[in-house]
RNA sequence: GGAGGGGUGGCCGAGUGGUUGAAGGCGGCGGUCUUGAAAACCGCUUCUCGAGCAAUCGGGACGGGGGUUCGAAUCCCUCCCCCUCCGCCA
């Protein structure tokens, strides 16, 4: 969330930026509940400066044996009102917290304006398009040719949008897991594996919830929810924590499977791998001081890219645009794959810097070296890469005439084959 | 799931309803001493909100929330978490 002093010292900033994001709101109400706010808290506090200093009366007369039951009376009074006025605090404490929680980030200076997807700017590409000398399939025809992925049994076992993976298909799912989480530890990510279930303050910390709640599946008793990325549990790590400025920047790798309902995009990919209900990711994750943020995001997004390299895989780079850009996120680059099926680039990677948006939501904090209070630290993280949508681009990119698929170079070792037939 | 025991500052650990933001210790920082270091000694060591240009002043925080009271770390209720034993279980 946005620092409520700096909403109040910079409204119209703050209005400019809900209006590029498509936002049909201001932050007029919130202004005037902190107002309001201030006013109560003035109140509220002088009377408990006042019964504070009655109260060291009290004890002393009664000490001394004197009469204190006028003052005891007076206190009485006093305290009603603080309760009174405290109420009050509360509902508008209540109601700033829901306004500012639904407030998205502030787009950087950098972030092209526009309305959606169609206004998003290329920024690079890597890698030729492969030119077929025979009619490129789908994966799903690949995949099923191949006896490697069964969407009809799935749909029987859980329903659409699930797959079930056989035989080299549930190997290449392993193998690319193994080859992201070396590769990525062999930077120096620290790899964990965390819970993929959540709880309610998690979601909240990296802005899932309360606005994006149609997305989530969700336990019931206990209440806990699925995690839609490893974005959750890994960044919460840090979660109501001032870290020492000599340990950041800290870096995470995890492969987790990750759940999405894929509310409201009913007839979009409905057929194969590229929307699924559940599919798995490994996710990078950085927390790192505010002054190096932009430069990490580089990084981060380079990172990513080499794993689409190594595979061979061509790709471009976008850079969202403020009518794309996801509620948290301060700047967001999509790396897009190649897929001859759909003759297309499709997102296979999404790397963002949220600034300090998450770390003021979930309480993750440092301490400057020799230096009084604490500041919020910068959160990023990016795909390192959805593992569904890469073994769909390796079928499609390396499929050959008999049917056949080849295994990248690189995933040979992980698959124990050269091809898959 | 059943029965008990706990949650206090970076850590360990005191705490009688009334100067206890919290003894003491450890750790950390600064200083004295020393050729240097160690030891010893001295001092300093939480976060947050509000007012103010500032110096500074005031409020709040002893797992979370509520209650009792003039006043709660201390009493009561409730939730969460941790530990031990029993049961169950991958």
């Amino acid at each position: 969330m946005l620092d409520i002093r700096f909403i109040r010292e910079n409204a119209q900033i703050v209005d400019e930026a809900l209006r590029k994001r498509g936002y049909g709101i201001t932050v007029d109400e919130l202004l005037s509940l902190e107002t309001e706010r201030r006013g109560l808290i003035q109140k509220v506090e002088a009377l408990r400066n006042r019964r504070n200093i009655v109260s060291d009366e009290i004890s002393r007369l009664r000490r001394s044996g004197e009469d204190a039951s006028a003052l005891i009376a007076e206190m009485k009074e006093v305290s009603e009102r603080i309760k009174g006025l405290d109420e009050e605090l509360k509902g508008v404490d209540g109601r700033i917290r829901d306004l500012l929680l639904n407030i998205p980030n502030i787009p950087h200076s950098s972030v092209p304006v526009g309305e959606g997807e169609e206004d998003n700017v290329e920024v690079r590409r890597w890698g030729e398009p492969r030119s077929f000398d025979f009619e490129p399939l789908n994966h799903w025809d690949i995949g099923e040719t191949l006896g490697i992925v069964d969407f009809e049994r799935a749909s029987r076992i859980a329903g659409a949008r699930f797959s079930l993976m056989k035989g080299a298909g549930a190997r290449l799912e392993r193998a690319l897991m193994n080859f992201m989480l070396e590769l990525n530890t062999s930077k120096g990510y620290v790899e964990v594996f965390p819970p993929i279930l959540v709880n309610r303050e998690s979601m909240i910390g990296t802005g899932q919830l309360p606005k994006f709640h149609m997305e989530l599946f969700r336990t019931m008793e206990p209440e806990l929810y699925l995690i839609p990325t490893a974005e959750v549990p890994v960044t919460n790590i840090h979660r109501e924590e001032i870290l020492n400025e000599k340990d950041l920047p800290i870096y995470y790798t995890a492969y987790t499977p990750c759940f999405r309902r894929e509310a409201g995009s009913y007839g979009k990919d409905t057929r194969g791998l590229i929307r699924q209900h559940q599919f798995n990711k490994v996710e990078l994750v950085k927390f790192v001081k505010p002054e190096t943020s932009y430069e990490e995001l580089e990084g981060l997004t380079a990172d990513a890219e080499e794993i689409l390299r190594r595979l061979g895989l061509p790709y471009r780079v976008v850079v969202l645009c403020t009518g794309d850009l996801g509620f948290s996120a301060a700047k967001t680059y999509d790396i897009e794959v190649w897929l001859p099926g759909q003759g297309r680039y499709r997102e296979i990677s999404s790397c963002s810097n949220f600034e300090d948006y998450q770390a003021r939501r979930a309480g993750i904090r440092f301490r400057r070296e020799g230096k009084k209070g604490t500041e919020f630290v910068h959160t990023l993280n990016g795909s390192g890469l959805a593992i569904g949508r890469t073994l769909v681009a390796i079928l499609e990119n390396y499929q050959q005439r008999d049917g056949s698929v080849l295994v990248p170079e690189a995933l040979r070792p992980y698959m124990g084959m050269d091809v898959i037939r």
